[in-house]
DNA sequence: TTAGCGTTTTGATACTTTCTTAACACCTTC
DNA sequence: GAAGGTGTTAAGAAAGTATCAAAACGCTAA
């Protein structure tokens, strides 16, 4: 029975020398990060619109544009965390970058160890925090990040599968999810053929979850297809 | 952010050092703050919880205890943005300091404007100013601040272990929490997989502060998942 | 250094809940 | 009214949980 995995984060490199992003790659890669790379300010900004990243590494030496303009535009629409990499040690440059929106500053040359570190720091000022989402539709409540699953206010008890398959379902609420797809994703690739472990908990959540668990509302039937979660409002 | 921040933000001046706390004073009131200070890392905690700071300087070589450990202490309860002013260079003092949740690391000497600077910067990850550190479910009430724990009113003692486990609950009050991540919290990453430990503190847990330890309302078991603490009120 | 004491770790066993399986009823379509 | 897919129910098997208690550990004070 699988979790949701811990999704790699994403970090954009913006640096016009090929020999430092190299360097940057393998350290990110190495602690767990998928890296994007942009050579150039607009091509960072370009890259930072088209795939949000979790936390950004910008080089002020840019060939294109000011370090501190790129920071400025992408400030105009994006809170994402910058952590600003210099070979300018000057006081004013410093000021200038954190008082324009950069989360951190780092000298060049830096410390990887030191840089990850203040990465991490970086990124935890990214995370709101926030309420947790909750889904809703009609009666139903269900909190995921609490793992919490509520009808008209009053908490509902589910087994560990059976809320892994409500969770299935609200991730991808009002589209039909076929058997073969809710099996794999439950129970794993093995149990594809399993159609009946999966009428069996189907009766099982709308027991607890529908008014009238014989005639069902929220989790429909798709005959020869699969099965689908109703979204109201 | 709340009211009087958006005015005056005060300042905590955590360091031995007369003279640090002086010069820090000059500038840190020169330019709009109102500053506290405190001389041991026991005061600084004191002051924290009964003046919240919109930000804290943090010296880390203290007479009375490391400086980490205030900061491990501080964000027991409180998101209170930290810089950690210190004279130490070493990469792994500045690692520790950030992966406990420090904001930015500086080093002595520092520069007045770089400094405010990285306050500033500290301070736009400005998070919800204060809320109540003393945590209500029915007769239980938890101090964060000051590690206390009652039960209509009377002081419960708790163990080191048996307090962090309850302090995580109360950090996520509501929420369920999963074995694996109670474990590496509470014991560490290499004890994910032990969770008779987990049984046995809960069992203690339940035993101080149930009313009916073998029917627990405050501390509920989600079976195959973990455990949650339940909120009232 | 050692004795004493509270805490943590380990082990054994009883207990509870959930999962899996199967048997059968049902409904819809042809 | 047969056939295929679907829904319901229940029981044993398996997994997970609670409880008690003893052993090991680590700290403090004599």
């Amino acid at each position: 029975m699988n979790e949701t995995s811990a999704l790699k984060p994403n970090a954009l490199v913006i640096d016009d020398e090929l020999q430092i992003r190299r360097l940057l790659r393998a350290s990110l890669e190495g602690n767990g990060y998928r890296v994007l790379e942009a050579a150039t300010g607009q091509d960072g900004i370009t890259q930072a619109a088209q795939h949000p990243p979790d936390v950004i590494l910008l080089d002020l030496g840019l060939p294109d544009m000011d370090g501190v303009a790129v920071l400025k535009r992408l400030r105009e629409w994006s809170r994402v965390p910058v952590l600003v990499l210099s070979v300018r040690d000057r006081e004013e440059d410093k000021v200038a970058a954190l008082d324009n929106g950069a989360d951190d500053y780092v000298t060049k040359p830096f410390s990887t160890a030191e840089l990850l570190a203040r990465l991490r720091a970086a990124q935890r000022h990214g995370l709101p925090a926030t309420e947790s989402p909750i889904f809703h539709s009609g009666d139903l409540e269900v909190d995921l990040t609490g793992r919490i699953v509520r009808l008209k206010g009053q908490e509902v008890k589910l087994t560990a599968t059976e809320y892994s398959l409500l969770r299935l379902f609200v991730q991808h609420a009002g589209k039909v999810l076929t058997h073969r797809l809710i099996l794999k994703e439950v129970w794993g690739p093995a149990y594809v053929e399993q159609t009946h472990y999966l009428r069996v908990y189907i009766a099982h959540l709308r027991e607890k979850l529908e008014n009238e668990p014989s005639k069902p509302r929220l989790i429909t039937t798709e005959p020869g297809v699969g099965y689908r979660l109703i979204v109201e409002d």
